[in-house]
DNA sequence: ACCTGAACACCGTTCAAGT
DNA sequence: ACCTGAACACCGTTCAAGT
């Protein structure tokens, strides 16, 4: 695990600093946590799209091909890169508080890391998520509905709805923002209200001015959260 | 708008039958609605990835870039073929139902077609849905939700959430099962085992044999329609 | 063990040219 | 109006070779 000794030679005190940093002595340049690092800040710059294997290593100072001595696939990157952003999100320090507020402040919190990096919302929806930390996540959260009284299909159900809506509605708002936004906006404004036989409650009551993205968040998981505790009704098929 | 007049020469009766049909009768090759039919086929075979505009002009017989000609550019051909599947969906015929049993039909019709082309749910989650398929069920979701009795906020945060429960949980499942599925399966489990002291939620509740994918669905969607159904707690916020 | 360099089989998109 | 063909600037990935 810990680097090659370096170079051999006299032991002179102080020596370090006169001899030349030979290639012995430098260290693998490249490692998994540096890529996935540069890789991460590449995507935050062009989003999946400008990732390319010799962006990457262009950014690295490297050779695009000496990539693949520690990955596999441009695809593993992007599965590397997506657990570095759920690295982001803090675990729930005391289960001491009520499992809703545990959730409700996990989903703001995820809803966070994924808007800060604009294309993980959209990769999370497309890959099994089985990185550490996405595993770690996971686990608090089939934890906190544990408590909540869950259990089988009805535990499995909660926790697969609540990462859904967080990162669905994370890729939307990217999706939303990416796109030239007030330009975007105005014209999907003007398209509906001149069709507005068509669309009569959409001309009526969709988005006009500047969205609040965040209350709309927290509408939308009040009552999904709501809904988790509303009791199920006791049907055989629960198991 | 209608297309060109077949080549001249004098009328005789039957004539039709024995005429070569020279290129000047030859419809124009290529559509939209030709080329993006067959943009549904590639995609259905091979995926977002395998959805290259020499391929497809393979497909259609036709030189890549004579696509051009009827689309901008790749990703016009993504948007459209998205909306093609929503097209798959009917329109609700009948308004007569009550409102959550409209919403719950069409979630589960949504899903169904998302799920007959594994590319169109992940694709939906990244881009906004302005086609007109998806905006005619839109518009429908919006106006159920209205005679349900919301309005504002909770109107556009409601039908949000709907399609964003629905679309994620389609890329999930389709993600799931793009992959090795039964091996992928059984390696997750062992992972989960093999690490059981980090993840014991996981490894004590998580998936072991087969999923039952639509009974999670539905009963995610039942919790998230309970929620819905709950009355909000009329905040000062309530526009 | 780790990195380079050449090479292969692809890409999306442009543009002048044909009919 | 619609399609072709050549061309440009890219891609991911392999493999033999260097150190």
């Amino acid at each position: 695990m810990s680097p090659k000794r370096a170079a051999s030679g006299e032991a002179v005190p102080g020596g370090v600093w006169l001899r030349e940093p030979g290639p012995a002595s430098r260290a693998p340049a490249l490692t998994r946590e540096r890529i996935v690092a540069a890789a991460v800040g590449v995507l935050d710059a062009g989003g999946t799209e400008g990732l390319s294997m010799r962006r990457l290593a262009d950014a690295l100072g490297v050779h695009a091909t000496s990539l693949y001595w520690h990955v596999a696939h441009r695809d593993d990157l992007l599965d590397l890169a997506l657990d570095a952003v759920f690295g982001e999100v803090a675990l729930p320090a005391a289960p001491a508080q009520s499992w809703r507020a545990e959730i409700g402040a996990f989903m703001g919190e995820l809803r966070a890391a994924l808007l800060r990096h604009p294309w993980s919302a959209a990769l999370a929806v497309s890959r099994p998520l089985l990185g550490p930390n996405a595993l770690a996540h996971s686990e608090s959260v089939y934890a906190a509905l544990a408590r909540a009284g869950l259990a089988g299909l009805d535990l499995r159900a909660a926790a697969a709805a609540v990462s859904t809506y967080v990162i669905g509605s994370a890729a939307a708002e990217a999706a939303w923002r990416n796109q030239g936004a007030a330009a975007a906006r105005s014209a999907v404004n003007d398209h509906l209200r001149r069709n507005a036989d068509r669309y009569p409650t959409l001309a009526a009551h969709a988005v006009t001015g500047e969205e609040d993205w965040e209350a709309h968040f927290a509408r939308g998981a009040d009552a999904f959260l709501a809904g988790l505790a509303t009791p199920r009704p006791a049907g055989p098929a629960t198991r």
